[in-house]
DNA sequence: TGAACGTATGAATAGTTATTCAGATGAGCG
DNA sequence: CGCTCATCTGAATAACTATTCATACGTTCA
């Protein structure tokens, strides 16, 4: 089992494959733009810091709800924080994702939803 | 609870929110790059159509866990497929998921892991 | 100081997603 | 035909992720 049929292309692919861990970094910030509620929340952020309440607001998420999801962010580093007396400023950090943001966002917008349907043969 | 602080840019923020399909839409196709091994699959197929078992060989995965991977993909319309007697060859179908794709990898590739730590406060 | 507030946290539940295995399908070939 | 091969599928398990609730923290202000 697993015969490979084009061994050059396969060796030529294997070439260009990133380092594991280059690919394990990658799924992860794509893993944390694919949920619509973080999505929300790092829309929200493209224009400039808000606080957790306004965020919450605008996502339409409890603020514990908002709390834990800018804490998995803040984790990664996709934002960051700036805390004024009670209050807790968040705004995104990380450019890299604000390009990814941007990108997708301009797509799905003018693009008609593909859903999950079958193709030739499913 | 869930007082608003800034309430035009609240509104602001609402006006410019995108719709909630749209949304969905996107974090969908972020959820299908999440995953190290599509990750694999689908840059294996930047450069052409390959067959499943070269797939398979090329990202480390049993042909029965590529085909999955490649069915999941193939029923958000990512990849195609193309039969020719029993082997079926796989191509990269979405040119927004290449750009995001391309624009993803030519970041990790430049830039330093970001694990996740803690911030200001965790 | 103590009450109200904005935010953060932990733990529990519920829901989703990946992985594996066993077997099915359908094409080619002797 | 009947065997082998490439691929596909379904079902089961295991692993992960989100959501909620109750509560804790530190700040402000009376």
């Amino acid at each position: 089992m697993v015969r490979v049929v084009d061994a050059d292309r396969v060796a030529a692919v294997r070439e260009r494959m990133p380092a594991a861990v280059d690919l394990a970094d990658t799924a992860d910030v794509f893993g944390l733009l694919s949920d619509q509620n973080r999505l929300r929340l790092l829309v929200a952020l493209l224009e400039g810091e808000l606080c957790v309440c306004d965020l919450a607001a605008v996502s339409g998420l409890s603020e514990s709800a908002a709390s834990h999801a800018l804490r998995l962010l803040r984790a990664h580093r996709i934002v960051a924080v700036r805390r004024a007396g009670r209050m807790a400023y968040y705004r995104l950090e990380d450019p890299h994702v604000r390009m990814l943001l941007d990108l997708a966002l301009a797509h799905t917008e003018h693009t008609e939803i593909l859903h999950p349907e079958r193709d030739g043969g499913l």
